[in-house]
Parts: structure tokens; C-alpha cells; sequence
RNA sequence: GGGUAGGUUGAGCAGGUGGUGAGCUCCGCUGACUGUAGAUCAGCCGUCUUUCGACUGUGGGGGUUCGAUUCCCUCCCUGCCCA
């Protein structure tokens, strides 16, 4: 806690006040969700992917539409990932050697080649307001890629050429702490305008990943720059990860598992499945002011789910997303008002255990 | 009334022409999901049992048989054709 930092980022596309979260929107799409939905749920910045978007609809065409922004009618700040996670993601679709990595692709298995420089090339062209170097991430070999993983950051900050697009390199390192920290080390050296932590949350311990936190916080004790923890989280992670000095996260989880059925609220998480909903006439969470609280019953909700409706998905993430950057922005309030233990000790043990156990009773009007 | 095809675990089916029918898909119940090949996946889904396992179940009744989903008799129900 003594880490944790208050801060505001500037980008091309406005401001982004730290602790943030960024909702994920891979295919130019925060999944059901319209930039109006994102814009109302309180999105200050939001994710898409160069993998992704290189293969379909292609990186020249969005540039030739005006690029990521015009596209997709979101006029806030985007950050592109440059593709390292479908290193991870797609492993079994790609190779990796010093130079690049080279996938099948998942659409029709013909041949995608991405280097550092072709992912920032790619990334420049897509016109977002902060671009991810590549890197290679793998959970059991990070020691072994750390020297690579150096490597491609300084050819990514070679090849970067606008000037009004952040470029953010990845410290990997897995969780191994020398490896952990001799990445971070040599990272922070160069000239990034950010500093991401990158390769937790991909199957590793709670307390691995804090401890790898901890490496870094002590590494990046004295730069002021932002740093980003990639694919975190779950309301309980942002605690740990904030108190060692992040500050901004993206996930898909909130939107993943709103699609699945699964919401949160302070009371914890539950399932809109679940047979207990479906007379239940008091809204997802009776503090929260998103569309899907304001207007909606659980039991509507549990309907929708039940009948595969399109609505449930987007009713879900609206509130999904809504109450994660709800969460961010009361922990801001927390940091500033000196609640900040309170607010995260609530959280932590709503989320500790399983949503039927935390869930609290039907609200009654 | 005559003919014909059927009746299998909530639904829809598969199977089985005398030698232990709990198999599938839905529905239903629960869980998982962390820089999105995910509106996905997994488990359960007759009864008892934590498990192992035991028991019950092929429309009803009766018969033949060591043994019947199977063969015989009878009744009920459904679809279609004819009158």
C-alpha cells in the first residue's frame, strides 16, 4: 500500500486518471458492447489487438478508414496489444525463434509472420494511442526468453516512429525472480514511455504473482513512468497489483464471464443461472447505476440468459463493466481519502470465496 | 368398424428378432473462465449411496420359459390409410 500511486496519463485521445482498468475490445469490439455502452459505464480507455486485427480486416484498411478510432466510433484513447499473447494464446498455432514469431493463422492457417518491428509497423498503422512492443511470453521457459524479450524491446523502440503514439515495453521473467527482475532492470533502461509487467495470470499462484509484483515495485522503486499489468483482473487482484505500484490493468474476465452469466457486486460474485434468480424482482446490485440495475430484475436477467437472448449478454457486461471501473474509481477515492484498507479488506473477502456463499439476499424494494 | 405403424429414464431419439437395456441430444442443476480462436467449456442429470456399488426401469395386465424388451393372449393410448 505504501506503493500505490494516484496519478493522470495524457494520450493523443485525452486523459486517463490512474488506477485504471482498460475493458478489452480484441476485435475492435468490446464484445456487445457499443462506445456509447462503454462511454456511459464510465471507459476512460479501451483495448484492441494487432494480431487480430492485421489478419481481419487487415491493419491498411483500418488505416485507410482513418484508422482505429474513426472504425469503431470510440473517440477515447486506445491501447493496441502487439500480438505477444497469441504467443501464448495461440501456442499451438505459431513458432518462435530470435527474430519473430510465425503463426498459422487461426482464421485459415496461412502464414502470419510478426517481428518487433512488423508489430509496431502494424500498430502504427491501426493509429492507437499507445502500442505494446512484442514480446514472447511462455510460463515455463521465461528465464530462458528474458535476453530475447530485451532484445525485441530495443528493436520495437528502433522501429517506432510517431510520435503521437506511446510505445510501453514488457517486463517477462515469468515467476522467477532473478529472471524477474534482470528483465525489469534491463527494460527500465530503455526509452519506453510506459513499462508493462507481463506473463502473470497465466496459471501461476496468487502469491507467485505478488511476489513477482514485489520484484518489480522494487526495480521500478524510483521511475516515474506508468505501468501497466497485463491481463489482471479479478477485483481482488487489482488490490495486490495496485499496492505494488500499478496502474493501469486490462482483462477480459468482466466481460468474459458476464457472457457466461456470471456478475459482480460488492456482495461478491453470482451466477444469473442459477435457478435462485429466476423470482428474484430486485436488480444485479442495488448500489450500482448502470442500464442493466437501473431498469432490470435478476429475474429478467436469468430469463435472458435462459432463452440465449442477445440482450443478457450485453445487460451483463454493461454491469460488469460498469462496476469494475465503479471499483477502480472508489480505490482512487480510497487512495485519496485515506479508506483505502477498508475498501480493499470488503472486497478481498466478498471475493475469496464462491459467489453462492458471499451472495447476499433478494433486495426488496 | 377394418388395416397399418408405433408406445424406451422430463422431451426427442438410438438400441435391442429368448441370456445383465441407464447410450445420445435437448431441457434441467452446478462449477470454471484473468494482455478474448471462448454468447465458451466442464461435471452432474431413474432411486439409494460420499465412493465402490446395489436396485428399478422397454404402455397396463396375464401367459409360455430356468430366463421375456424380444414369443403368445388381452386391454389402453397415439399417428396415418380405408370405411
Amino acid at each position: 500500500m505504501r506503493r500505490a500511486r494516484l496519478g493522470c496519463l495524457s494520450t493523443s485521445h485525452g486523459q486517463i486518471d490512474t488506477p485504471q482498468f482498460m475493458p478489452v475490445g480484441t476485435q475492435a469490439t468490446v464484445k456487445s458492447l457499443t462506445p456509447g455502452d462503454l462511454r456511459a459505464s464510465g471507459a476512460q480507455i479501451i483495448l484492441a489487438n494487432a494480431y487480430h486485427l492485421a489478419l481481419r480486416p487487415g491493419h491498411e484498411r483500418i488505416a485507410r478508414l482513418g484508422g482505429l478510432h474513426r472504425f469503431t466510433g470510440w473517440d477515447g484513447p486506445i491501447l493496441t496489444d502487439s500480438g505477444g499473447f497469441q504467443v501464448f494464446s495461440l501456442a499451438h498455432l505459431r513458432r518462435s525463434d530470435d527474430d519473430g514469431v510465425t503463426f498459422a493463422s487461426h482464421i485459415d492457417g496461412s502464414t502470419m509472420r510478426l517481428t518487433p518491428e512488423r508489430a509496431v509497423e502494424i500498430q502504427e498503422a491501426l493509429g492507437s494511442d499507445i502500442a505494446m512492443m512484442l514480446d514472447d511470453l511462455h510460463p515455463d521457459l521465461a528465464p530462458l526468453l528474458v535476453e530475447r524479450n530485451v532484445r525485441w524491446a530495443e528493436r520495437s523502440l528502433a522501429a517506432h516512429s510517431r510520435t503521437d503514439q506511446a510505445l510501453f515495453g514488457i517486463i517477462q521473467g515469468g515467476v522467477d525472480a532473478d529472471a524477474r527482475r534482470q528483465s525489469a532492470r534491463a527494460t527500465a533502461a530503455l526509452a519506453f514511455d510506459g513499462l508493462a509487467v507481463g506473463g502473470l495470470s497465466v496459471g501461476e499462484t496468487k502469491g507467485q504473482m505478488a511476489a513477482a509484483l514485489d520484484v518489480v515495485a522494487e526495480e521500478l522503486a524510483d521511475d516515474a513512468r506508468p505501468r501497466y499489468l497485463m491481463g489482471v483482473g479479478s477485483p481482488e487482484d487489482f488490490f495486490v497489483a495496485i499496492e505494488r505500484g500499478i496502474d493501469l490493468f486490462d482483462c477480459v474476465l468482466p466481460t468474459r464471464v458476464a457472457r457466461n452469466g456470471q456478475v459482480w457486486t460488492d456482495a461478491g460474485k453470482l451466477n444469473l443461472r442459477n435457478a435462485r434468480h429466476l423470482d428474484d424482482p430486485g436488480p444485479i446490485d442495488a448500489t450500482c447505476s448502470c442500464e442493466a440495475c437501473r431498469n432490470h430484475s435478476r429475474a429478467y436477467l436469468a430469463h435472458l440468459f435462459r432463452a440465449e437472448e442477445l440482450l443478457a449478454y450485453r445487460l451483463a457486461s454493461v454491469h460488469n463493466v460498469t462496476y469494475t471501473l465503479d471499483l477502480m474509481r472508489r480505490i482512487r477515492t480510497a487512495l485519496r481519502d485515506g479508506t483505502y484498507a477498508s475498501l480493499r479488506d470488503v472486497v478481498t473477502e466478498r471475493y475469496a470465496s464462491t459467489g453462492a456463499r458471499t451472495d447476499k439476499p433478494p433486495v426488496t424494494p
